[in-house]
DNA sequence: GAGTGGTCTAGACCACGGC
DNA sequence: CCGTGGTCTAGACCACTCG
């Protein structure tokens, strides 16, 4: 980290031999990456506090101010949660201001009401070609399929399938998901250290087939939304593809766009 | 704006006599809603450079630091584009690196190619029930409705019916929409001065109906993407409200999570 | 070289939360 | 009361753009 006099952009990463690159990285992008690294690490736990801007100051030997922005920006990708007055904590998809932070369906009257899951299957087999490319594994390597559904005041809305690295995921069984109260993605952030950072969902408009026309109970063809979810985690690494089947008859996706 | 001396908080808004509220309103906030009315008022246009930081600092009387928070967060709100070396903009959507900011539409192999735009209808009405209610309009008002069809190599994949209140859009004809090359929101902003700052979608799944079906050259009962768009200009003003039917056999709404 | 946004620092003070 | 994040200032220097 460059100390206080000229910031001669001495920092870590950057500087790489690459010819014709900028290869010019701020002072609080280097502070950004030694944070990210320390989150991965798991020197701080989901929902525990950071050390204070003051001290983070000291340690990487720059100015608050610099520190602020690297908090700043990390706050704004969601990979921490600043709260005046108390400190700045790592963010977390359990406790979290909402439920479910990646599921944008919403009722079409406003009434909420928490979600009931009904797991349907929990195995482990060979990745198809499709999930394998999707979750950066050889074709081969095994992987979890968790098939559940969701539904909202008795009523199923949607079908999810889940697939997961086998490798990261060692030891999830059916038990385990249904003995658990919470999100899943609390589960996995506690039981095996790996948490969704952001996602790329991919949607269309399919007809139900047998099978999920039964689970939602529905009639075979009836319109649903596709919704495919890839979950990144820290280095944008993919864990999971999701596929999910909504029934939007009496619940939409939300969306803002800017 | 509280000169340098106590920023004890003396600026234009806030203050307000409510009781028992907060009314509390950092300065850089103040300096936003200035700049915002400026935007509105149409004192520099979309396209153009707005003044710079040391001349908004000395205008407001306040540190360049503070404008330049504001003008931050005006930046990631889309409301300005920073340019380092050359100055700050005010958006549009011209121009854009992008043409079409708010279509999420994404073809399946990466071939981007542009759209093809055929016009079905223009026309003036009295404001169904719940387009009245969604664009803030006394039932009975009259609105435009444009109904139109986007085409993507040749195969039609987008069929809009746009909603418009008639107020605002004076003068607005099926000629000057087939005559003008380039994005409609364009067409909005030069000619009539309305921007679309950011918008609220709603995503479901339905069957195509007949009317749909032909337009869009595919079998009725086909699924669809139905998304409903309601964008908005500055301070949350409704001003359209767009219904579109996607076939996404081979095209995906793409969305970002986070 | 002049002008613009971008980074970094140092220090003062304010608002909030909890002991 | 103290410690935390939040705001504001002032000034220095860097990177980018353009004439």
């Amino acid at each position: 980290m460059a100390a206080s006099v000229p910031p001669s952009n001495s920092g870590l990463p950057s500087r790489a031999a690459e010819l014709d690159a900028p290869a010019f990285s701020p002072l609080y992008q280097q502070i950004k990456t030694l944070i990210v690294r320390s989150l991965q690490a798991g020197e701080w736990k989901p929902g525990e506090a950071i050390p204070s801007e003051i001290d983070l100051a000291s340690r990487f030997k720059v100015s608050q101010g610099t520190v602020r922005k690297a908090i700043d920006e990390l706050s704004t990708e969601n990979l921490l949660v600043r709260r005046q007055g108390k400190g700045t904590f790592v963010a977390t998809h359990a406790e979290q201001h909402v439920q479910y932070r990646f599921l944008r369906l919403a009722p079409d009257d406003g009434e909420e009401g928490g979600a009931q899951r009904r797991l349907i299957d929990c195995k482990r087999m060979r990745a198809p070609a499709d999930v394998a490319k999707s979750l950066n594994l050889k074709s081969g390597d095994t992987v979890v399929l968790i098939r559940r559904v969701l539904s909202f005041r008795g009523s199923p809305v949607v079908l999810d399938d889940i697939w997961l690295p086998g490798q990261m995921f060692k030891g999830l069984t059916a038990e385990k998901l249904t003995e658990y109260r919470g999100p899943m993605y609390r589960l996995f952030e506690t039981e095996w250290g790996i948490r969704m950072i952001r996602a790329e969902e991919k949607i269309r408009a399919v007809a139900a087939d047998e099978a999920a026309a039964e689970l939602l109970q529905l009639a075979a063809g009836t319109p649903l939304l596709s919704v495919e979810r890839l979950s990144l985690t820290y280095d944008d690494k993919p864990v999971e593809l999701r596929r999910g089947l909504y029934n939007t008859s009496s619940h939409h996706y939300r969306n803002e766009l800017s």
